[in-house]
DNA sequence: AATGAATGAGCGTTCATTCAT
DNA sequence: TATGAATGAACGCTCATTCAT
């Protein structure tokens, strides 16, 4: 009974569980960039190699999932200020997961999500502070900024759609 | 709750076609503004209380009826122009409706989506003339920042989410 | 009211009722010739041309066309005899009809499907005689042979099916 | 009609796969033999009592399940060899499982079906050997006889249909 | 705690059949 | 009598969610 085992995949005890989730998160970054919010929640079990009932035992749905996503990315751009036009570009080339992201911490009512707003609120303060917006600039408008280059660029089928956008917005912000 | 009954519908004939037709069109742009382009089609045939070949006969597919949506929306612009500001207000007001209809715009490849583009940037060049925006702004500039009010509002749960994305890109647009 | 008009096809009277009879037996022909007996009842309307309704009133159901077609086949037979060989091989080249009117045929049970396998059953009888088939041949007999080489063409995938079948049933037939 | 219940059915978790697994197959042999092959695919799970989605789990479509039910008739032959008069009576038999088995592996591209294919060649191959068939016998023209038995039997009202079909076949392969 | 099979509801689509015109 | 639109009942398929192991 203890022997080699060909057992699918074996109960390797509580050590697991980190690991999974993070095959987990992984995973769901990498189906929202390729077919967006709107990917199977389960597609994503698949995907990380995981059961079904390991990724519910993780993420209760879709949105906590898209919520822990965004946590890393948030973790990373806390570690590594960066200016207004480096942020829309990246929120542009990452579009598709930027508007699954931003779904997902829209929909969510869950006290991390609150946390991670607040959390996005104080880089972006952050960065209007060292960008030189204009004042009276505020944290709303940058938010909506990124949320239009990000919604924008996931649904335009154009190459050139991004760089247009973020023109826009960015003259539209430092112009007051 | 008397007698209104719910009767299984009986079949009205031919003469129904063209009420039908509208009845569709209607419960389309009435869902696509409640729950957004992601509707169930058949809720448009549940919606309209018309049967679900009905719909399949008059519009083939979700897009079809997108189009037919965008093509009312339009004759009311051609009829009555408009300015930027109120062009994007109207987008903001009806913001899932608007969100819906370019996604089946951009989805669509019929040569009656393509007819519909044109006559979008029509209208477009002809606001761009009368409304004094700066030489050298396109016509994709306008659609973009139509786009990313569209969107944005769409999915942005505040009520002046509206007010300051159009405040950006109207800046944005006009700041050449 | 009597202008030109533009009405899709008018009710000519009663005088269209056999050209529209007329048509969709041959738009039925063709359908069981490419996509056999399975094809949509309604497809067959659709391919003459004609309403519907028309359809059913002409044709009850998909067995009864069925039938009609077999009748307009067995008037050649009747005004043109062929021998055992040629018959199979007429049937083979017109495999998927073949098969089609067979399964009208079984399935029917109106006075018209007796009446035309008595009439079938003569043409048989005759062709016995005349193709010097050995004594004690049965209409049966050759009935199963036609029926055989009809339906495993029809589902044959490979082009020599219908040659290898009828080399088969002929010889079982001769050589008693 | 007292107690064996109507319960939404158990979930009875993993270990019920084999289990389902054959009720499957047991299922889809027993609606070929009734209604032949043309049996809506979700009616097999319905009479096998198991949810749809685990029919698609084990067969993703209705050939699939078609190979596995041959697969189990092949065993039986290469478990008891058969000569060639006993085979095509078993066909007939079992006249619409074995019209169903031909359209399946006919329809199929599969690696499995290929499998199974030559597996019957070799049966075939064998039969033609030890039952004496005349030199110059191929396995195609054994494979043609037993689908012109099977489908002919299928399609036949008559109870002596079999018979006569065999008649004809068997003497057509034996008298080279 | 992890696995992955089972469930059933729902959506998209097609078809046979009816019915007002 | 011919027309063709309307109807609703299936069928194929997928997904979110649960549960025995």
């Amino acid at each position: 009974m203890s022997s080699t085992g060909e057992a699918p995949r074996k109960n390797r005890g509580p050590a697991a569980a980190a690991e999974n989730r993070q095959a987990l998160i992984d995973a769901a970054r990498d189906l929202f960039a390729e077919q967006g919010f709107s990917v199977p929640f389960s597609a994503i079990a698949r995907r990380a190699g995981v059961g079904q009932a390991s990724l519910y035992r993780h993420f209760p749905d879709k949105v906590a999932i898209g919520v822990a996503v965004f946590e890393e990315n948030l973790r990373l751009l806390e570690a590594r200020p960066v200016g207004l036009h480096d942020f829309l570009v990246s929120i542009a080339d990452q579009a598709k997961v930027s508007a699954s992201l931003l779904e997902a911490l829209v929909t969510s009512r869950s006290p991390l999500a609150e946390d991670l707003a607040v959390r996005l609120s104080a880089i972006i303060t952050d960065m209007i502070a060292r960008d030189d917006l204009p004042p009276g600039t505020t944290v709303d408008d940058v938010q909506a900024a990124v949320s239009m280059v990000a919604f924008h660029t996931a649904a335009a089928p154009t190459p050139d759609a991004a760089e247009r956008a973020i023109a826009i917005v960015e003259r539209g912000l430092r112009a007051l």
